[in-house]
DNA sequence: CATCTAAGCTTGACCTCG
DNA sequence: ACGAGGTCAAGCTTAGAT
């Protein structure tokens, strides 16, 4: 039963130019363009059936189909339509059928719960506790209520509700000592690595490839074999597998003892400083972040009725564990012990080399901004900066311990004591750099960082993968262990196509400002901050596109399309967890709030 | 191996909504 | 009226039992 991603579909066909809006396909009250049968009006763009518009909508919302056993050349009329979907897919996209006219699933949502929320006036008391979130309640699932459809049902309301997503950052927060840019550490080489001429490879290479000047650095995938050229030298770590698990690994560093793979990010500390801000901070968020950071044992008590999230306290383990949105939420700025800090240090590896980053700009771009845009970009490119000096240390140990994973379970456990971190880096991402997040009540930062979660993910895969040294050798491991084939595929094909962008980080971070912040989220009370902040990030992209990349005049277009792209992804992303990891993410309760509901 | 059966999946006519 | 998404009976496919 192969499959096949109707990303890559889309992608073999001639694509249609997505920044123009072609006039609608095919003649009123004719036949459908796709497979002749009578047309039922225009769908997608296209004159078609009523067959063809459900089979279209279905279809891109599942995000798969069955592959064709004969080529994919079958032929489309109302009789053989129904034998060979992926086929069908084609004809309907060679017609003009457009995924973008469907509604995410964001939108979906807010539909139905609008329509839900007007259907019952009456019983609706405007004065509702704080503490109590509308319960977001799935749409009643069809008939047929059997466990696996449920199951599919309920990871696809999960990315229903958590819609996008950030994989970039992960890691050890050390917010409180933001170091200056000159004093970075100089990184302790990694020197296994080595090639025949004794020469250490990787910090040759990583330190041309880092060696940008005062440019902001460009994420890309070229052919040539020169040693500035990272991605060659990923591609060459993930020929070599075996020689980097087993023999490029120096275990007497004991990289692989700092953060074994079932680890909860937060520890111990993280509960006392959490205590230590909430008795800072007042309002209602102060009880919810409280209860959050209640261990899990005791929360039996009051706690356990205004918990939105459900996990369900008598499976988790972890004795102390604050990995709960909410707290994070509060831990805006979290320390990390002197210790901690000092034994990452010791860690240090040449797989990441802030020292060698100057600029994360380029300033001459930046001169042409206005000063509106200019703030933004320049807090960004800081943000940045900055966060590549805290964290890469805490990332060189992580995948290094990736590497280190051999069993599929232990590779799952990564996956999730991952995505628990990338969750944290996000929120640090977020609250630092996106500023109308702050003017958000606390129900709204949870559905935005739950919603969009997902996507941010994804549009961040280059940026992990191209900053890492092994990234995207370490990330198809791990993804084998987690996702389905199609899936990863997908992915891979999605990471290749943001590199062919050619785009600097800078852009990227953009591009996640305006996923975090974009209106169309369910059941979101601030949805005229969210609507502004989204309209001034859509602007200043536009405007760092002009001034950044001049000679493609299309790359905002571009991105536009990306972001589109992205939805379908993250939400497959979302949706394609394996089962197998569903135990290991209910024992830690920041990613179960992502991926488990009730 | 053939047949039966239940469960799961796909389709498309028909529905509501804005 | 139009074109989105939602619904669900009917048909088709698949996996497991006999
Ligand atoms: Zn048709
Ligand atoms: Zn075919």
């Amino acid at each position: 039963m192969s499959q096949v991603s109707v990303l890559d579909v889309f992608e073999d066909m001639p694509a249609q130019d997505s920044t123009s809006f072609p006039d609608p396909v095919g003649a009123e009250g004719g036949d459908c363009v796709v497979c002749g049968d009578k047309g039922s009006g225009f769908h997608y763009g296209v004159y078609s059936c009523g067959g063809c518009k459900g089979f279209f909508r279905r279809t891109v919302t599942k995000g798969y189909v069955k592959a064709c056993k004969s080529g994919s050349k079958c032929n489309m009329d109302m009789y053989t339509r129904r034998k060979c979907p992926e086929c069908r897919l084609r004809s309907c996209r060679a017609a003009g059928m457009r995924s973008e006219c469907l509604l995410t699933q964001a939108q979906c949502r807010s539909k139905f719960l609008y329509r839900k929320k007007s259907e019952t006036p009456k019983s609706d008391h405007p004065i509702s506790s704080p503490n109590q979130e509308v319960p977001v309640q799935p749409p009643p699932n069809q008939s047929t209520g059997t466990d696996v459809q449920q199951q599919q049902n309920l990871v696809s309301d999960i990315s229903n509700q958590s819609e996008t997503c950030s994989l970039g950052e992960v890691s050890v927060p050390s917010t409180s000592s933001t170091q200056p840019f000159e004093t970075v550490p100089e990184p302790v080489s990694f020197s296994q690595l080595n090639d025949s001429n004794g020469t250490n490879l990787v910090d040759e290479i990583i330190s041309s490839f880092m060696d940008f000047g005062s440019e902001n650095p460009v994420l890309t995938r070229t052919d040539s074999t020169g040693s500035d050229d990272m991605l060659s030298f990923l591609a060459l770590l993930a020929n070599e597998t075996q020689s980097i698990d087993e023999n490029d690994l120096d275990p007497s560093i004991g990289l692989f003892d700092e953060v074994p793979a079932t680890t909860p990010i937060q520890s111990n500390s993280s509960i006392e400083h959490a205590e230590n801000l909430l008795s800072l901070q007042r309002g209602e968020a102060n009880l919810q972040a409280t209860v959050s950071a209640s261990t899990n044992g005791q929360a039996s008590e009051e706690n356990s009725e205004s918990s939105t999230s459900d996990t369900p306290t008598e499976s988790v383990n972890q004795a102390t564990n604050p990995c709960d949105l909410k707290t994070n939420l509060q831990l805006s700025q979290k320390h990390q012990s002197a210790d901690e800090d000092k034994a990452t240090k010791e860690h240090t590896c040449s797989l990441f080399r802030p020292g060698k980053i100057q600029k994360f700009v380029r300033p001459d771009a930046v001169q042409n901004l206005s000063p509106e845009y200019q703030a933004i970009v320049s807090e960004i490119a800081t943000f940045r900066k900055s966060w590549c000096e805290k964290h890469h240390k805490t990332l060189c140990v992580l995948i290094k311990g990736s590497i280190q994973d051999n069993s599929k379970k232990e590779r799952q456990a990564r996956f999730v004591a991952y995505m628990g971190s990338v969750m944290e880096k996000m929120v640090e991402f977020i609250r630092t750099v996106v500023h109308c997040f702050q003017d958000l009540c606390i129900e709204d930062q949870i559905a935005v960082v739950k919603a969009s979660f997902f996507d941010c993910c994804m549009i961040k895969v280059p940026i992990l993968l191209a900053n890492f040294n092994g990234g995207v050798h370490v990330l198809k491991r791990i993804l084998q262990a987690v996702h389905t084939e199609v899936f990863n595929a997908t992915l891979m094909k999605w990471y290749e196509g943001m590199l062919d962008l050619k785009i600097d980080m800078t852009t990227l971070d953009l591009l996640q400002c305006v996923i975090v912040v974009s209106p169309d989220r369910p059941n979101i009370k601030g949805r005229d901050t969210l609507e502004q902040s989204y309209a001034q990030y859509i602007e200043c992209l536009r405007a760092y596109c002009k001034v950044a990349y001049p000679e493609s005049h299309l790359m905002f277009h571009r991105l536009l399309s990306k972001l589109t792209e992205v939805r379908t992804i993250g939400t497959a992303f979302g949706r394609s967890i394996s089962s197998e990891c569903e135990s290991i993410i209910r024992e830690h309760p920041l990613v179960s709030e992502i991926w488990n509901r009730d």
